[in-house]
DNA sequence: CGGCCGACTCGACACCGTGTCGAGTACCGT
DNA sequence: ACGGTACTCGACACGGTGTCGAGTCGGCCG
């Protein structure tokens, strides 16, 4: 409301200028969250519960995270980039298997999630509500679509897809099947897939989508 | 809580036994949410807002619905059987020409929810919290995906489609592909596909994947 | 007709969760 | 010893939810 006040250095997403002695308050915060999300659902978890788990009395959560979203928020933001560390890790071990690499980054971006059900179920209950969410999501995803339009294009240039939509439309189709796919089998809601036959149904629809076939050339 | 009172007759999902004199307070409550929801999220709409919209005081407002969720409910009821009407009509219309066939169900389903993007998105934000929204979804998927699957199983058994993983597999991941892009096409979310693009590029994963090519044959 | 019953209505209340304010305490550098 | 800054919390105001109980009103049955 009052300064744009820049990103503090240090502070992942600059939430706020750390601290030394309340670190380990805040700490206990973010631990307190994931340890409840794993027991109810984020709607059933208050502020008190939160700054009770942390040892701290109500007004002082406040001095910490300006709500209960944004406890959130930090750590889908941290899960977040694990996502995309393991992602880039798998791309890199996949080298120029084309089919390896995509088979990759899907499992790592799964695994990573599911690593996370909670905190992930929290998310998008918050998904509707917040806009620090949303955008946090349109900024991987866009990342994603952004990463697969170009090694869409790539096999295009070299002749091994043919060619149709913009790269970047199929990109958009692709990755929100992914993500819906993904969060649908982890969270249980119908209809899904088996755990074990995700991988092969997305990165088969990957593939005649990009090759028109099975697989390149 | 008191007994199990089975759905009453008429009703189209069952809420409650229609009155008479009350339909109109009903309808009533019905239409301001609607209006309301034009307006602003659902979270800023207050059962007192409802209410007075319609009316009628807050506790009155009670007795024709046990909450403000359950009033989006009967409203996603409706859009969702119209959407399933208007789907089923151009399904009817294309005849025996899958392509067209495909084409007509999915511009009938995302005309449908674009002429009511303020329910949709109410909806969407009531998906985390409410088990009757998400068991009412994963209906109208799960149909949705049924017809898919037989379709491919057809388009196989007459060998115009290739065999691959089994044909519902294809089907969930490609109808919560259409879900979701359809969703995010029509909220604003990003990364999402420029609305009149929508239609051709899900065609073509569709087509790609069922048939391993652009077409049948 | 008179009285009853079920449909319907609402004022008042209890409750809960949020966020803020202001009065502290404790420790640190000067 | 002093001032400031980091931190803490009791108490409050607020806004929303859901319920209870006392009522009105109209139809219809005896």
């Amino acid at each position: 409301m009052a300064a744009p006040l820049p990103d503090a250095p240090g502070a992942g997403r600059g939430r706020r200028p750390r601290r030394t002695s309340g670190d380990d308050r805040e700490r206990a915060i973010l631990a307190t969250a994931e340890e409840l999300l794993g027991q109810r659902p984020l709607s059933d978890i208050s502020v008190d519960d939160l700054a009770r788990g942390a040892g701290i009395s109500r007004p002082t959560f406040y001095f910490y995270f300006p709500s209960k979203d944004a406890v959130v928020l930090t750590l889908l933001d941290r899960v977040v980039e694990e996502a995309r560390a393991s992602r880039a890790a798998a791309l890199r071990r996949a080298g120029d298997d084309v089919r390896a690499s995509w088979r990759g980054a899907l499992e790592a971006v799964r695994d990573t999630f599911a690593a996370h059900r909670a905190l992930t179920s929290a998310a998008a209950s918050l998904f509707a509500s917040s806009a620090e969410v949303r955008a946090l999501w349109s900024e991987v995803m866009e990342q994603f679509v952004a990463e697969t339009a170009s090694a869409i294009d790539a096999e295009r240039a070299r002749g091994a897809a043919p060619p149709g939509p913009p790269a970047r439309d199929l990109a958009v189709a692709l990755n929100w099947m992914n993500e819906r796919v993904i969060h649908v089998t982890a969270s249980g809601q119908q209809p899904a897939l088996a755990e074990d036959d995700l991988l092969d149904v997305l990165l088969t629809v990957w593939l005649r989508t990009v090759y028109g076939g099975d697989g390149p050339r």
